[in-house]
DNA sequence: CGCGCTCTTGAGGAGTTTCAAGAAATGTGG
DNA sequence: CCACATTTCTTGAAACTCCTCAAGAGCGCG
């Protein structure tokens, strides 16, 4: 490895970021190879399973991290327990709180998830060298910020019938269809998450997502599989226009 | 006015920056006294009644502001007419979303407001030249997200009775007490507002105020003037810890 | 003083939650 | 590969919260 970083030519980025598949949407595209591999030394990939906390509400922040593949939810929690996730971060989304060093929210891995984490301090540096990235991490909070308030309009004034459309209509967008021809996918959240998204009970959720079938909005197969036939009905249903 | 522009050294910060209310808080704090003076040539104070709106949804963003007095509200509307207020910005909160050209949602003035605009090209010009600048606005849209996310798990998960304690409770925390000793200030919202910002109705907002009222939590003079005896009691009833 | 506006209060109803049970999917060990 | 346990999801009935509709009270203003 040692030998790896001391051979590379300054003009060539390294190998394992030019596999990487969050290289270009990532937050890593705007540095220079000489940055990169910087960082590369200093970085190290990580498998997360379904579940797994990254970071807790109320812990220290040591860490960023890009997003390789999966689905990391954020989320709120209530000194009784009432729990709120407020965003969903998917590949190849950056990952921490810049200028901040105490978590407001918990980190949890919705999916099987592959990250890549480096030191917040280094981040940081190389954001003061850099202005191309720190407009970059600026543009991702202020891409957060308009979805957090695209969010709470649904929160506040939407039924639980158009939140639920809502929220399907959200992953049909996010997530690559696994097939080109149909939108079909397979939810990231489980009942329980999508009613701590949508600020309702699982039951309402079921009951939502049951009905939008029903009405042939939806197709579910096993719980998680699910089929937009028409996503322009599935947008009328959430209430958009 | 020229010949004030001429005669400055660059040492100097312009005479009307030196006696704003937002040169510290604001944006503006982190531009040498030379980019202040081209900053102040291009930018204009304007007083915007309570109800007036600044920007639409939809409409073109061509300016940033600066605010000096006054709240404003930032507010999305649903085609069918249902509305959500997605942000309140204090004095010395900077007014604008850049890197993006039409507005996503509406501005209005909440109370009767002061404001210092100046072009969004200039601005821009000026974030590419200072690091500072560009770090001041990242934390400003930081801190804009950490209180939508804050207010997702009020409106996702919070009862009528501890949304209206919890905007209360925010409202007291951000705007300057009138009287040193007590908290108490006037609303800057309407019970219409206060509910569109709560996801709640009009009669729900009212219902839990009286309610508050009654339980000895506030106590409310001409509808508008609110005096909170102990903002631990309000923060109890908001459901914070 | 009457008019308009905002806010309050009341009664009834719709939508969501709660509680409870059952069905379907997933995992485990024989 | 099949019984069995466990988890996740669905469905039903009753309860509750908040909304809707309606009327009245309080306040500022010409």
């Amino acid at each position: 490895m040692e030998s790896h970083y001391k051979n590379h030519q300054s003009s060539e980025v390294p190998a394992v970021c030019r596999v990487c598949e969050a290289r270009h949407g990532g937050v890593c595209g705007t540095l220079t190879p000489a940055q990169l591999f910087e960082l590369n030394r200093h970085s190290t990939r990580r498998k997360i399973d379904a579940g797994n906390e990254l970071i807790g509400q109320g812990e220290l922040v040591s860490h960023y991290s890009n997003i390789l593949s999966g689905v990391i939810k954020l989320s709120k929690m209530m000194a009784d327990g009432r729990q709120q996730i407020v965003g969903l971060q998917f590949a190849p989304d950056f990952l921490g709180r810049p200028f901040l060093c105490e978590s407001t929210m918990t980190a949890e891995a919705a999916t099987d998830t592959e990250i890549c984490t480096f030191p917040k301090s280094l981040i940081e540096r190389l954001a003061n060298e850099t202005p191309d990235l720190e407009r970059r991490l600026h543009a991702q909070s202020l891409k957060e910020l308009d979805e957090a308030r695209e969010w709470m309009l649904t929160l506040g004034r939407k039924t639980a019938q158009e939140k639920v459309a809502s929220f399907l209509h959200m992953i049909a967008t996010h997530i690559d269809p696994e097939n080109g021809e149909q939108n079909t996918f397979d939810l990231p959240l489980s009942r329980a998450d999508i009613a701590d998204f949508l600020g309702l009970t699982i039951e309402t959720v079921s009951r939502q997502m049951t009905k939008l079938r029903k009405d042939g909005v939806i197709r579910i197969e096993n719980n998680r599989h699910v089929t937009v036939p028409c996503l322009e009905r599935l947008n009328a249903a959430a209430g958009n226009d």
